[in-house]
DNA sequence: ATTTGGTATTTGGTATACCAATAGAAAGAA
DNA sequence: TTCTTTCTATTGGTATACCAAATACCAAAT
């Protein structure tokens, strides 16, 4: 009788920090008055877990920095700033621009027609009843470019500011006309890595995700002003 | 009567996680048959501390990538493949290319000219018994850019990368003429910035980091097949 | 009624005890 | 001798107990 190994690769530790990066994911954390507050003993009772392979769990999103541990006082939802997030895009463009270059060198044709096909759908337009579709291949497109690139650091690093910029590319997304712009962008990238031009390639991904940047910096400025605004009035 | 906070940052968690870092960047992990093993409990013997505060630590670590946690058998410091250290060297390109044309375009002439003052030194050539010290000079050139670059988080993304970084421009710095170069490089790297070409220096940039990685990649080939080999011949 | 000092409770930080898996040593069979 | 097996010791994973800081609450004094 033949077994296959048992996962021997559980620890609860592992568990609980993928599930709570999961939960994290799925809070709007800028969601005025949201639950910001993670209670240790109240987490292990719901996972089940005893305390210690829960702060395990929490040293490490501490260190992907989602999670602040104040001393004595608690663990906070990090709620990013807007100078926090144009950052990330910054880092971002810096991380897919080199992606980008490198597929143009190494990634097979195979591999850069999938990114035509993620795009194709979007050939004719972008009917408004499929912005969150839309935000999804989106995703999807950029995920793409680190695979494609087989550098497997630079989709590690990546993945880290993944989270954040999935909830900003997703606020954005409606935000002026960035749809068809988008699409614009994606078809130009695909066409200079088909035409194996690296330079091409890394400029055009760096200027799609500064474009995203300049976009957010402009317009939420805003937001934060109305929300600094709104709380000086509550008081 | 005005009184400062007293410090109340103090968690024994961080500390571990500091000291631990210090100490693993002071080995030589490449050295064949060093010490790769870190027993839990020898170590909080050794540093005072329960268990509990040094595994948060190490799941900090095992995060950064700098030790792997193997469940049931042990936590070992993380010997880096020739792989792994092109793609942390193809990162780090990607990170401070993006930082020197940010640099170009926000950093005051005051924070340029420093780079300059680094390099000064060694306008007239480097002598060979000061090589060590151009490592060090070297690395605060590399180090500075991020910082007037404006970007915390590109500082940061690269300061993960920075440990493994130093051993490997350490190690490649005796091989070839490969300082003199270095020091041409840098000089071209400072007339960019001075000149305020975005462009320009973020291309020089990226073109030096990527000649470490043309020459760790034709060098190290060699090493690993050479370890290969006397692996081989050991049997 | 308000302020103030003390007390109880909550909660994160740390230590310790226990469990389970692995590896190595020792013992036994071929 | 050598291979196998079993037992034990080591070591990481987890749970729990305890401590100390922070906060909330209450009572007494003004």
């Amino acid at each position: 009788m033949k077994l296959t190994p048992i996962t021997t690769n559980f620890t609860l530790k592992d568990h609980v920090y993928q599930r709570l990066k999961d939960a994290i994911a799925g809070v709007d954390i800028y969601d005025e008055g949201a639950e910001l507050r993670l209670d240790e003993r109240s987490l292990s009772e719901q996972l089940g877990v005893s305390r210690t392979p829960l702060r395990e769990a929490i040293a490490r999103l501490e260190r992907d920095a989602l999670v602040e541990v104040i001393p004595r006082k608690g663990v906070y939802l990090r709620r990013k700033s807007l100078d926090e997030i144009l950052e990330m895009i910054v880092a971002w463009a810096a991380l897919e621009s080199m992606a980008a270059r490198l597929a143009a060198e190494v990634a097979s044709d195979a591999e850069i027609s999938g990114l035509r096909k993620i795009a194709a759908k979007y050939n004719e337009g972008v009917r408004d009843t499929h912005i969150s579709e839309y935000s999804d291949d989106n995703i999807r497109f950029h995920q793409h470019i680190f695979e494609i690139s087989g550098c497997g650091l630079l989709r590690e690093m990546a993945d880290g500011l993944f989270v954040h910029m999935q909830a900003v590319r997703l606020r954005a997304m409606n935000e002026g006309n960035r749809v068809e712009r988008s699409v614009v962008d994606h078809a130009e990238i695909i066409e200079a890595l088909e035409a194996r031009d690296a330079e091409g390639a890394a400029e055009r991904v760096r200027a799609h995700t500064m474009r995203l940047h300049e976009h957010v910096r402009r317009t939420w400025v805003e937001l934060e002003e109305a929300r600094a605004a709104k709380a000086a009035n509550d008081r």
